[in-house]
DNA sequence: TTTAAAATATGATGAACATAATATATTATA
DNA sequence: TATAATATATTATGTTCATCATATTTTAAA
């Protein structure tokens, strides 16, 4: 039959990838379905042909772009042969990259704002997603779940607040107190 | 002349009241000047001779609430007898109250990301919003700058998350976990 | 090579919005 | 009380958007 088999779906990956970026750039209201198919090479009349409208895309693109975050620190930590494993995530969390690059970053930094108002189904599973992350860190840390809940709102709120000021060198600052607490905390 | 003076700076200060609450209770992006209007007791038609664009009104809006934010952490302070009044401080800004409340709440952890994206200018008096809560912790707390910024990027990256979560025990939880790791970063 | 299922593109609809232009209402003073 | 300056309300404009209905293209198999 028609289109090779499993075209569809891999069409439907991309529309993902491309919503996942373009959600953390512009968040999730500014940025148009038409504008997230353009993305993907697509024209947005499909669009209603792969989800059921714009919500469903947005739980699908976090969930996608957790993973990959999840996967990006894994392998910061892999690679880290003489400190501490959780030490190279956080250097990768608090790094000036991951603060610039914001399109390819954790969605908890750039979307928790925007997800907070909206329904319950999204904040369900974007619950289940800083659940995740809590537990990657208890797990790479060996550090209770008080510590490892404490040590992501650390690093949450640090990338927030140098992504938002106007000013490399307080930017920058932010950072590297950031990363200074963080180490602290898994010292104490 | 017409109308009392001083009337259109009462009515201008109205409608910066019901944006400052309307921005954080619905972003920025989505809320509408006419809804902002209609909070502030007028039709929208009138806007454009107290501001020359929305994004004037978020400027303002920030620095009323920020102002705002200050002095009810500074009475929250005041008010404290037994402990150090940063711990005050902190209690206030991770309660339950100021979780749920975001409508009077502190503008870093309702808006940064949509400011993140906004115009250089906005990011510009934003930053010096931020400094200003920095200085503020730095001098309640006497510690210097570095741990300053951390205790804020603390306390916003909790607020943040508890907010985001549809769970409310893990949300008490990041509360109560910041609480403590805020207190572990002042004895440190 | 034809065909029909499957996928994508085009175009339409109705609502919401920021902003601007114009009209009306308000009130301190003369 | 009439007036003119000043505030506010009403209406209009052009744009963008989510979503839907319909048309067209693609290609595996007959």
């Amino acid at each position: 039959m028609p289109y090779p088999k499993g075209h569809m779906e891999k069409v439907r990956g991309h529309i993902i990838e491309s919503a996942a970026k373009a959600f953390r750039t512009n968040g999730i209201r500014d940025i148009s379905v038409p504008a997230i198919m353009k993305g993907a090479g697509l024209t947005h009349g499909g669009f209603y042909s792969h989800f059921s409208n714009k919500e469903q895309l947005v739980l699908e693109a976090c969930q996608y772009a957790i993973r990959d975050t999840i996967s990006l620190l894994q392998q910061a930590a892999d690679q880290e042969v003489k400190e501490p494993k959780i030490h190279a995530a956080i250097r990768y969390y608090l790094s000036a990259y991951h603060r610039d690059q914001t399109e390819m970053g954790c969605i908890l930094p750039a979307l928790s704002g925007e997800i907070s108002r909206m329904s319950e189904e999204v904040r369900h599973v974007f619950t289940q997603e800083v659940k995740q992350m809590i537990d990657f860190f208890c797990g790479l840390a060996e550090i209770d779940y008080s510590k490892g809940s404490a040590l992501l709102s650390l690093l949450v709120g640090t990338v927030v607040l140098a992504r938002s000021v106007h000013d490399s060198e307080l930017s920058d600052s932010l950072l590297a107190s950031g990363k200074q607490q963080a180490y602290a905390l898994l010292a104490s």
